[in-house]
DNA sequence: TAGATTGTTAATCGATTAACAATC
DNA sequence: TAGATTGTTAATCGATTAACAATC
């Protein structure tokens, strides 16, 4: 009933292609073309649309509208859901003013930060709050999702607080790896390791 | 000869927690003590090192010192590589920031814009150069690896040029599926794509 | 019809985990 | 020695790719 990772990222990634083939005026999409606009084979994107359970009523390709349709009803949650970002540094800043004006069913409502400067201040239309007034937001405003974007050492005791305070989900930027209960979802991203991972294979092809 | 993608990260991960330990003062550690450290096994972990051709001395565990002495010997090229980040926007400044002062194997050494008034600022240390000095600075400073925070819209061009300009891997963080030659390494994050991915498994673990 | 395309099962590949002999 | 730990092969799991019948 859980699609695989991997065909949820891929669906994510569709979904943007797509909305741009059909602000290119076009109606329909083979699975080889949605495949050459990423890097995939046209028996992956056939593979991923089978998941979801849609179906082209032509050999005319897939109806873009459509497909999009689904990929939203399999994706989105119908109200949408609140995200916050923890730690308005450099890279939190980024995040935040980068999502906020997609229109999307994520929404950033809140940034929270220890610095007294940050606290109250309005970026991108989204409002700094104290770490203290962590769990009275977290509740107030729905947030199911946080975003870490905190100092290193920092951030085993934010996990924590947000594990308690009831986040669901977690995106973790920082390069501690986290520990979360098995009903909140953890994804990390390791910028440091994607990089070294570059310059390995980098290394590697000079031989 | 080449390791596997995700023996790779998890040895970039390692070394960090090593590096933490031997700060402690501890001189070895047990498979399962590091492992406890990521989100990982024992076994895994064994398998890891194993790969790199390292073994244990006594049964007291690893040699920390050593062992990081053989994943530097994995990972780091000798003379180390240096970096670029093209596009200084938000994301752009943050990464630069993060990385400039870490002490590693690898120099980001130069940004590139092609906003005029971001042109020979000097960033945590780093020079702006503009777009059309590109191949010109990748060149003289030896700079093989990009990191690409551009504007969506123009990072096929500029994957292009990086890409004819002789750059050996890209860290791309736009949201372009990029398409480069098979002596490119070419590693893709997408941060909308991880969120949604978050918001999906949040999503399904409701029911 | 012939050719292009889809939907789906079976085979393959890559990575993780289980099992276990060897070592201290 | 008994217990803890390692190194490595074999089994399993998850995801991709090949193969192919069905459809227009």
């Amino acid at each position: 009933m859980l699609l695989p990772e991997r065909t949820v990222e891929r669906l994510s990634e569709y979904r943007r292609s797509l909305l741009q083939w059909l602000e290119e005026g076009k109606t329909h999409i083979y699975s080889h073309e949605l495949a050459a606009l990423h890097h995939n084979t046209a028996v992956q994107v056939r593979r991923d649309i089978m998941f979801i359970g849609y179906t082209s009523m032509q050999r005319k390709g897939y109806d873009v509208k459509e497909l999009v349709g689904v990929i939203e009803e399999t994706l989105d949650s119908k109200k949408g859901l609140n995200v916050a970002v923890i730690g308005v540094g450099n890279l939190g800043k980024a995040i935040t003013t980068y999502f906020v004006g997609k229109r999307s069913k994520l929404n950033i409502i809140a940034t929270f930060d220890v610095d007294t400067n940050k606290i109250d201040r309005v970026m991108s239309g989204v409002k700094c709050y104290p770490m203290n007034r962590l769990g009275e937001i977290i509740r107030s405003e729905n947030i199911s999702i946080a975003i870490m974007t905190v100092p290193v050492d920092a951030a085993r005791e934010v996990a924590k607080q947000l594990v308690e305070e009831g986040i669901r989900g977690i995106l973790n930027f920082t390069t501690a790896p986290l520990r979360v209960g098995p009903d909140v979802y953890l994804e990390e991203y390791d910028m440091v390791t994607s990089l070294e991972k570059v310059a390995y294979f980098v290394k590697m092809a000079d031989r």
